[in-house]
DNA sequence: ACATAAAAAGATAAAATAGTATTTTTTCAA
DNA sequence: TTGAAAAAATACTATTTTATCTTTTTATGT
């Protein structure tokens, strides 16, 4: 449903909002190995996002990736908007061509409600509130080096 | 989630489940036009079904593609074992690594629901069942030459 | 001014996915 | 028993996605 890219994007912008600031800026290699994801491919990715005013950066030494309070008022699809080229939840999970709801698919009754949850977040909720979200709730954007200590693998 | 190949065998498998039988088979070209997709492509996938005996296929004249009441009992995962290869359902919605519910992504517990929903009838409704289940809620395999004459676009 | 750190930009390569074409084999029916 | 219809098998091409590498530009601290 999204692409890497769209999830790496999405983590990243959502590490800055936890973590960045003005004075605090976050170089991409720094991003790549906090969220170990491939540093040449979030570097691209974090570059298309700065141009398009999702994230601020600047360049030369002490320079880097950073979200100021304007960049925080953005939601999670202005970055879909940059990475993806056009809905990425538009099309059918069957893949019929017109499926809505006068004409559903056999699986729309229980993908619609799904794609309307995500999207409700993803359209209307800030950065800033989602990342406030991931705070209160304990939810993750990268679980390196945490170990749970579940004794199922030992 | 689903690539095209498995939308597509799907819809086949759930097309001939509707409307084949051990003496009304089923035709490649037949299929690939009533369903609106490629069809060397559907040619090769239920090449590949029939071959895991998914679904059942007799060649020359008057030969096609069909579906016993053995063929019937089968489910959508059977399907997407042989099409795809490792869990679709399995990745994370946001890349997370080993996301799961003690260590939750930020839309773990929008996406989880949905996919054990959906995985609940791909894994244990049989096709037979799922094929009733579309006749009686009045959803579609194609939309093919179907016009619902909703005057939005004229 | 100069060296350096970092982003920006561009070029390219590898892999996965999607789709096409061709040939071979099987089976029915005349 | 032979011709044709259809699946089966094989090989190939194209596109998209993912990933890497190299060079250029910009800003900063000394």
């Amino acid at each position: 449903m999204l692409s890497n890219a769209s999830k790496y994007a999405i983590r990243s912008v959502l590490f800055l909002a936890e973590n960045s600031s003005r004075i605090q800026k976050f170089g991409a290699k720094h991003i790549a190995t906090e969220l170990e994801i491939p540093l040449h491919f979030i570097a691209k990715l974090l570059q298309q996002l700065a141009k398009a005013k999702v994230i601020s950066s600047t360049k030369g030494p002490r320079g880097g990736f950073f979200t100021t309070e304007k960049d925080l008022k953005n939601n999670v699809c202005a970055i879909l908007d940059i990475i993806e080229m056009g809905d990425v939840f538009e099309p059918c999970f069957m893949g019929l061509p017109r499926c809505g709801d006068e004409n559903p698919c056999p699986v729309h009754h229980i993908v619609s409600p799904f794609k309307e949850a995500i999207l409700e977040k993803f359209k209307h909720q800030s950065i800033a509130a989602f990342s406030k979200e991931i705070e209160e709730e304990g939810s993750y954007l990268s679980l390196k080096g945490i170990d749970f200590g579940n004794n199922s693998n030992p």
